[in-house]
Parts: structure tokens; C-alpha cells; sequence
DNA sequence: TTTATTAAAGACCGTTCGGTCTTAATTATC
DNA sequence: GATAATTAAGACCGAACGGTCTTTAATAAA
């Protein structure tokens, strides 16, 4: 890695962050500055807009949520281990999240969703990709005869994702990983409620 | 009610509406005047300050969903069906909601809860009553022989008000109410579990 | 090690930001 | 209808905004 891919990699990482924790529209280029350590000519050597960098720091932080999901879960062989997992991951959210701030798939659509639809679709793009995810675990549990054979896998991820965001949200708000930690509860039960009998 | 007062009450209208679409970050002082139609002195007459007008404008916004919420909910008596009403009322959201932008609460807490202490108490005190009214309703069910005894209002608190607020964030962000419906129903399937058998 | 290239600095630009203050117009009081 | 009080207008302010550009420093290629 050169050094201009290196300082590159540095400034969305740190604008990733910035971003995640204080919105797009609330981040300034000074706020990158100062972030970054770097000044303004050193960024805009690697960027043409803040818009460029924006969309580049969501692709990065929805990356790294990723695969942390995606770690976890392919460790699990079992369609409702794999669902458990999904869930059970997200404790570290309030505490220890992959990206200080929150979700940054949900932060992005609650800033973006009326205002910016460059980050919009990226934000559902990535969602897309998430419901995918639990969807195709779904529906391969029910092939296998893990899960029953007239759950809706759509309602499912639809149900999870949903639960799960609102959860950090409210964790989030109160700083107190209870709110967090009780979803979590109540969806390993209604994962439980979806196996084969 | 004084010219004064019904500009004031004016102004605070428009600017929740504002601030829930497009973040308090991201709205200005000219997004006011041009959503009002005044001026600048015709605006800093009511208010001192860019964030009082948020202030003010965040527990218009609240009341006005907390209102609603509160006028479905008493028409029911019994607590499932409480919980019901309470789920149900939230399919406006996407479709016609009580203010543009999507739900308030969830708006404030995700944007203010790295950067704007102030709004974040305002949104945690306004959680917490909507917190408040499920547990009672949960709580007065189980006297009732509504609700198993063994029910925790808390945890249902929590998973009801996460669903619920992580599925408007998901029709939101994909402008399909389909993700609400899957939500409602698994919802309702939910509450229907903690009946007294 | 010289040379060509590129990365970073920082002065600079026009615009917009939140906020103030004086002035004019409008209300309310008598 | 005259007068006192207040509401809205809009010029104005310094600071911060996103972005450009020339210059200097550092890196990579020869």
C-alpha cells in the first residue's frame, strides 16, 4: 500500500467514525481535519467533494458491520444457530460496536431517507444485502427441515432487522444495554418458535 | 390566541416538520424562513436561538404522536387489545403520518444521541412515557387475568417499541409499508402470545 | 543521486451560517 | 382616533462553511 492509499484509507476510516456519530450534515471538513490530523489540501488531494467522501465512509462502515455479522454467523452450521448468532452479535453494539456511533446502516437511513438519496440507496443497498442474508438461512432451514415449512422468510429478516435496529436505537438513547439485551431475549424466543417440530 | 402567539405556534409547526425530514444539523435558519414565509427578525421575535426552536419544535412533534397513540389506545379496554390498538396505529407512518419525516422520537434519538445532549433528554423523557404506558397497560392486564403472570411489562416494553421503530425505519428507507405490515402482524402474533390461557 | 512525480500545506475565495439591531409597520389600549 | 407597545423586516456582523489553487515537501523512478 502506497502512502497516498494509506493517508486515503486513514482519512475514510476516521470520517467513518466522525460521521456515524455526529451525521453527515453535522460533520465539517474541519471536523475531518482535526480528526485526520491532516489539512485541508491533504484531503482534498484525495477526494474531489465531502459528498465523495460520505459515500465512500458508509461503504466502509457498512463493510465492517458486515463482516463481523458475517463471521459469526458462517461459524454456525444450523439454520436457527445461524438466526441465534445473527442476534447475539449485535450485544456488542452498545458497548463495543465495530463503529463508534451505532449502526451506520441505520444512522444513514434515518439521516438520508428524506434528504440525501445518494446515501439512501446505498443504505438500502446494504440492507438489501443483510435481508438477503437471513432470508437464504431461512429458506435453506426449511429445506433441511430445521425450520418450519410455512415460515415466511420475508417476515422474517423483515421482523429480525427491524427488532434488532430499533433495540440500539433505544440502548443507544438511555446508554444501558438492557433495552439491547431484552430483544435479544425475546427474539432467541421467537427464533426458538420457528423450528421444525 | 394572540397574532404573536399563532405566529410562534407557527413557526414551531413548520420547523418540527423540517427538523424531522431533514435533522436538526441539516435544517437552517433561511429552511425556516422559507418554510414560514418570514423573515429573520419575524423569527428571532419568538425565539433566542436556533436550538430553542429545535427544543420547542421536538415536544410539538412528540405531543402530536404521543396524542394520537394516547386517543387509540383509551378507546380500548381490554390490554391486548390496548397493545393491539397501540401496534396498529403506527401504519400511518409510512403513508400518512402524523408529521412528515417519519417518527420523531426515533429521529431525535438517532441524531442526538452522540451530539446533542439537550434533545437526547427530551427524546429519552418522551421514550420513557411512552415506556410507561405499555407497562401499565401490560401490568394492569395481568391483574386482570389478561396477561400470564409471568409476563415482564419491561421486556415487552422494550420489544414492542423496538420493533415497531426499527420497521418505520425500514419502510422508510425502501418507501414500502410492506416492512411495517410484516412487523404489525409479527407483532400481533406476539401479543396475542401473552394471553392468559 | 538526480529527476520526475505526487502528496500535503495553507492562503485564499465566495457563500452560507447563526445571530444582532435599528427601523418601519402593525396591534392593542385608552 | 391618538398613543403606547409590540411584531416583523431587513441590513448587517463575524465566524464557519465547502471548495480551489499555488507553493513546498516528500516520495518514487531513472
Amino acid at each position: 500500500m502506497s502512502k497516498a492509499e494509506a493517508t486515503k484509507a486513514h482519512i475514510i476510516e476516521q470520517a467513518a467514525i466522525l460521521f456515524n456519530q455526529k451525521g453527515y450534515a453535522g460533520s465539517s471538513i474541519a471536523d475531518i481535519m482535526a480528526a485526520t490530523g491532516l489539512k485541508k489540501g491533504g484531503i482534498y488531494n484525495h477526494f474531489k467533494s465531502k459528498d465523495e467522501i460520505a459515500l465512500q465512509a458508509f461503504d466502509y462502515a457498512a463493510s465492517l458491520v458486515q463482516q463481523k455479522v458475517w463471521n459469526i454467523v458462517r461459524r454456525k452450521k444450523n439454520a436457527l444457530d445461524r438466526l441465534q448468532a445473527l442476534i447475539q452479535v449485535h450485544l456488542d453494539y452498545v458497548d463495543n460496536p465495530p463503529l463508534a456511533g451505532g449502526c451506520p446502516i441505520m444512522n444513514t437511513a434515518i439521516e438520508s431517507d428524506d434528504a440525501y438519496p445518494e446515501l439512501r440507496a446505498r443504505a438500502a443497498s446494504v440492507m438489501d444485502s443483510w435481508r438477503d442474508l437471513i432470508i437464504r438461512i431461512v429458506q435453506k432451514g426449511i429445506k433441511k427441515q430445521e425450520i418450519k415449512a410455512d415460515i415466511d422468510p420475508e417476515i422474517v429478516a423483515s421482523f429480525l432487522i427491524s427488532a434488532i435496529e430499533g433495540a440500539i436505537m433505544m440502548s443507544k438513547l438511555y446508554q444501558d444495554a438492557v433495552h439491547l439485551q431484552r430483544v435479544i431475549s425475546s427474539l432467541n424466543e421467537y427464533i426458538e418458535s420457528l423450528a421444525f417440530v
